[in-house]
DNA sequence: CGCTAAGCTAGAATCAGCTTTCATTACCTA
DNA sequence: TAGGTAATGAAAGCTGATTCTAGCTTAGCG
């Protein structure tokens, strides 16, 4: 089920073993079952099962259009689905991992559309650009989604990160098929680099610190740094 | 006060006002005074008040070394400090505002640290590239800090933003310092895509999903594709 | 020196929402 | 149609930040 956290160096998490309190608390570990059944894997639902579930995520999406997702309660969600909470709770085993599904309900409905129509731009560096800024527009047309993505990211649920790690997957998979006549490693260094450019530029959006503009400006100034010098490295050279 | 927030395109926050919830609970607005005053300046304050916001500082950050900040409630910071709770709350606006200037207090240390000694390197790429592995070197040997630089990342707190907008600022002027010959508006790229790529990277470590050594080489990888092209562009070329 | 407001302290009380529980009831399959 | 699983509704749990209260202390001042 969980898949990362296998690495090298992995940061002491401080908070796995519930040694001590600060304080002169001297509480009990407290692990309490975490929890007793995992959500049933929607593979295995049945139809009726399967509406269902679909038919919460849809109300959590749905609700997204007006409201923040901090103040959207499972209750809501609930009620808007037609549903009883507990239900709600049967099939997601927390508010993080219902988001996640309604993210990436979301964004596999986009990664489709994307594929639709075919990138504008002749050079890596214009159709990069051009997905990344058709990312961002999509994001733009429903800054709550991305206030849930930038929620989400530091979620510990591990329901959530295998979603949300599936989710990066898929994008980055869009993102290097932009790249034409590029070494594997020099895409995947690309890549890289352009997906954090994008999420420090999506989140100082969403802060108010920085105006839509100038994130555009800066994911198309960052993509012509970055590829206009990896496209001289290899023996082709466009234009 | 307040510093950004003030450009274009800002995106509709909707949980500005309280105009109605989702479901079908009616609640009202409960707007109860938000803040009846806001914690003094630190420059008018006596010396004894500003040994014991220091103390207090130095307490969340003393905790933090063996805590995660999660973990870490305003009643043990309070008590760690010898103060009661209510006095932090006095200095400090909330949770977050408190972490946030635990965290600069660490990162001015860390500064003055790093201007010390010399970076090292001859070229750009190397130097760029040794002031985000010593940034990154001091979160690997306290991830808990990392872990409140993520989560401070996406706080509301006007208190927080602040501190954390004037952080960034003086980390950009480190990095940019450590470019040299470079037109000012390319070495502006520059270093907002060496940030992004560390701020990505410090976050998937700290959430497990990449290991420290890949954190160290992907950050170089991306130095060197960014600069080995940019310094190109101008007549001075290295190497 | 005596007064007074502001600063502190120790605790208790609020509050908000996610999560869990539980007694029923509805549904499906053998 | 019995047995078991799923869903419902309502009502607690629970956790922690934040706020409030009442009684001390202390610094500045006339």
């Amino acid at each position: 089920m969980q898949s990362s956290r296998a690495q090298t160096g992995v940061p002491p998490t401080g908070n796995v073993a519930g040694v001590d309190r600060p304080g002169g608390n001297d509480s009990v570990p407290k692990r309490s079952t975490p929890k007793v059944s995992a959500p049933p894997l929607p593979e295995t639902l049945s139809a009726a099962q399967l509406a269902r579930r679909e038919r919460i995520i849809e109300a959590g999406l749905s609700l997204l259009r007006s409201h923040d997702h901090t103040q959207i309660q499972m209750k809501d969600v609930a009620g808007e689905a037609g549903v009883a909470l507990g239900t709600v709770y049967r099939y997601f085993q927390s508010k993080d991992h219902l988001f996640a599904e309604v993210l990436a309900h979301w964004a596999s409905q986009l990664v489709t559309n994307v594929e639709r129509r075919p990138l504008r731009g002749s050079t890596n560096a214009e159709r990069l650009t051009d997905v990344l800024h058709r990312s961002m527009r999509a994001f733009q047309s429903w800054p709550q989604l991305a206030r849930v993505v930038l929620s989400l990211e530091t979620s510990e649920d591990p329901f959530t990160r295998e979603i949300f790690a599936r989710n990066m997957a898929r994008n980055t998979k869009v993102y290097v098929e932009s790249l034409q006549g590029l070494p594997d490693e020099v895409a995947k260094d690309v890549v890289s680099v352009a997906t954090s450019v994008f999420d420090l530029q999506l989140r100082q959006w969403v802060m108010g610190s920085q105006s839509i503009a100038d994130v555009y400006d800066r994911i198309a100034r960052a993509v012509w740094v970055v590829l206009e010098f990896s496209e001289r490295l290899p023996a082709t050279s466009v234009a």
